[in-house]
DNA sequence: ATAGGTTTTTCTATCATGTAGTTGTAACGA
DNA sequence: TCGTTACAACTACATGATAGAAAAACCTAT
């Protein structure tokens, strides 16, 4: 059975591609993850997740338009699916269930 | 390097150990988790998850006293360490800093 | 004391996710 | 048209997720 499930730095990525709001692609995604989490990955790593997520449903992608600065091939954009966001909600808020059950500080 | 990193499943594992404050193992792990996730997993599942947690330094183990109704062999009790409870503070406040910058709802 | 049955852990094997090195491709300016 | 720049895609390997099956330990009754 192909995997539905969503991995911890899937989440990651799928998280700041919301963020980024139809601005993220490979690189903007990279410093995004290193400048909130000061986590250091390469661009391939962030690909990968993102092909994963796509496969999935989570993400969808599109060509960005020309018109950069100096050279460069064109991006690729990435939006997250309405799928996407419920996933991350449902995480989000298995998680948060579970931190209020737990006792002590 | 050896893996210093917490997976999405080890998360939800490490979580429900804090939750059951002294009583986790096994069994109890897994019926936490299928009554607040849903989720349904096999046994062994937990317990890999638990040694690699251990391996890691977030949980540590001891083997449970007798007495118990019917047979059965004796429990090995599981609780987080400071450096697990450490970890799962962090993945939680880098996850609700990305979940404020992220626009729209 | 030993034979069954029960509860729980350990072993082993496979598939999914995480990670990065390397290679390929498109746009731009000289 | 050639080199440089900014990216994405390919490939390969390490780590995490998952479960089936086997073994260990404990209880009870004979």
């Amino acid at each position: 059975m192909k995997g539905t499930q969503l991995g911890e730095f899937e989440e990651l990525v799928l998280l700041v591609v919301g963020i980024l709001n139809g601005e993220a692609y490979g690189i903007s995604i990279l410093k995004d993850i290193e400048e909130h989490t000061g986590r250091k990955v390469t661009v391939s790593t962030i690909h990968t997740a993102l092909y994963r997520l796509e496969e999935k449903g989570f993400v969808e992608s599109f060509i960005g338009g020309a018109s950069k600065a100096r050279g460069g091939r064109s991006k690729r954009l990435y939006k997250v699916t309405a799928e996407g966001k419920a996933a991350l909600a449902t995480a989000r808020q298995i998680r948060d269930r579970l931190w209020d059950l737990m006792p002590g500080t």
